[in-house]
DNA sequence: AAATTACGTCAATAGTACTGACATAATTCC
DNA sequence: GGAATTATGTCAGTACTATTGACGTAATTT
């Protein structure tokens, strides 16, 4: 079983390259620095016996107080059933509160405590630190064209999402429909 | 329920921003990067059957053939019974086989056969063509800072993985504890 | 011969995700 | 005002990826 007579398909024995122009390499970077990039956060969220699904929740909410489940869905990229238990957990946790929509009553505007404000900045922390330590090791003044490759990486039609960050209100106002 | 009264904590209505020299600009982009770049070769997975998972045993395979199982998890970070369903499956499929070890007959190399070398290229190349997009996208030139970022965003005593491929072995060699 | 190592496997469990269905309340449409 | 639509919540069932712990087997090392 654990030798192949040959019905099998004989093994390649020479490393796949960058052959047809593939990129491997950051391919292979990429992989290798998300994975330790999240390994931060997720030590932490262990304590609160929290997942990366909290992570992401509670840094959206933080990032964009008041929206709504529904745009939280859309940014998230997941179901209404997946976010419901971990939103759940966070309001019984109280670093989420709810609040009915001010124009449409059905809606439920998401805000952070105080507690859930301080546990984001506290898994973003690490994060931060890393990215900048990466970007003085990487040499300098490199920031902007670092963050141009990445927003290049998102797929166009949902690059608005990003642009909704406080930060980035400049005078863009691409598109309307 | 919907609405708290107070005991539950105040909501907080302002975003987070870069208080704290957090850079949340940067986190948030490597989210919806990564988020994007995986979702490409995913919609391929799912007509196998597979999962990431599967993606990234190929992908190992392929880039170190005949590497050993005990290898192969050390680079993934993952226990070995994560791996073995997701091996078995591979393993039956025919896109991976596994041979005795030369020196140590206890050992499994893992090779990629010709369909297992074929998938790994076909998930590779929408991620290969996204990076170049945003390379483009983003000025040029810079792939060597981009790179130079993410390896930096790697753990330090982990980087040894990524010497380990074929492309770069030029004259590192640092370190022989 | 005994201990260790590399690997495989079985059992039980958890976290995150999915689809589909249904309920409730609020809004909008007619 | 009644009907359709919308936003949200919830229940049931399922799947994938991951975990820990235990045990077995074969090969190597001591």
């Amino acid at each position: 079983m654990t030798d192949q007579s040959n019905a099998a398909g004989k093994p390649i024995r020479t490393a796949i390259t960058d052959e047809d122009g593939i990129d491997f390499a950051i391919i292979e970077l990429l992989f290798f620095a998300y994975r330790d990039f999240t390994s931060d956060p997720d030590q932490i969220l262990a304590d609160y016996g929290f997942g990366r699904a909290h992570h992401r929740v509670l840094h959206f909410v933080n990032r964009r107080p008041g929206l709504t489940v529904a745009e939280l869905l859309d940014v998230l990229k997941i179901t209404k059933q997946s976010l419901a238990r971990v939103l759940k957990q966070l309001i019984d946790t109280d670093h989420i509160v709810q609040l009915q929509g001010p124009r449409d009553r059905r809606q439920r505007e998401l805000y952070p405590t105080a507690k859930g404000r301080a546990l984001a900045l506290a898994l973003a922390r690490p994060q931060s630190r890393r990215i900048h330590a990466a970007l003085e090791d990487s040499g300098a003044a490199d920031r902007a064209s670092i963050e141009r490759f990445l927003e290049a990486m998102v797929n166009p039609e949902l690059r608005a999402q990003i642009d909704i960050v406080p930060a980035k209100i400049s005078g863009k106002s691409h598109g309307d429909h």
